[in-house]
DNA sequence: TGAAAGCGCAATAAAAAGGTTGCGCTTTCC
DNA sequence: GGAAAGCGCAACCTTTTTATTGCGCTTTCA
């Protein structure tokens, strides 16, 4: 059974995923980084990493913490299980439709 | 394992479903339905179904067909398993991170 | 202490997305 | 044949998104 998360929000958490850029810092998301350090790979510049990320943030699919002059930035995996979830429900759905009719085809 | 889904693939897949009216739209396309059906449901005009049914069909999660006045659509369950099929990537590759991590201060 | 690293904020600018309206074409059906 | 249903195409407008640049603040460290 999928959580009770609004269809609003799942579309903004689909929409966070909707980037290159932003799937390339998730792969790199597993253990925490820096905003610089993340910046280094990419061909743009650090504030638009930076923007990227506070999107991520929003979508609350990834948290910081700032230590010193430096804000790290960490998955939360528990977001895209929920987006998992609803992917589930809608395959299942499809499939359940698909079933149906064909049941009702072989009915006749 | 995951299917050879290049990221920019996988961030149209994502891109098409940041939308509550696209995933509306695939709640009900489980079944074949037509445009004008769809867009009955829906607070916006039937030129806008249009182009939401194109950004999902562009991203190959639904299909049409034609059939005489009407065009037909129909969900593509195969491209959710991909979009699936990466989420599942990406948390299990956090997950072996944090284990990692997590082994490596054990062995302190 | 002073330079450099790491960021944040704000103002733009450019491009993409979402939506509407108007028009015309083909198909259906009386 | 003629009206209505179902669409497609194209122009246009508005809002959002992406990226850049410039500046200044705090933290680090030699």
């Amino acid at each position: 059974m999928s959580k009770t998360m609004s269809k609003v929000d799942r579309a903004a958490v689909f929409a966070a995923l909707g980037e290159p850029i932003r799937l390339q810092l998730l792969d790199q998301l597993g253990e925490r980084r820096s905003i610089s350090q993340l910046a280094k790979d990419l061909p743009i510049s650090r504030q638009a990493v930076t923007q990227h990320l506070r999107v991520l943030e929003r979508s609350r699919l990834i948290e910081s913490h700032r230590s010193g002059r430096e804000t790290h930035f960490v998955a939360r995996p528990d977001r895209l299980v929920e987006a998992k979830s609803w992917l589930d429900d809608v395959t299942q759905q499809w499939d359940n439709t698909l079933a149906r009719l064909k049941r009702f085809a072989e009915e006749k």
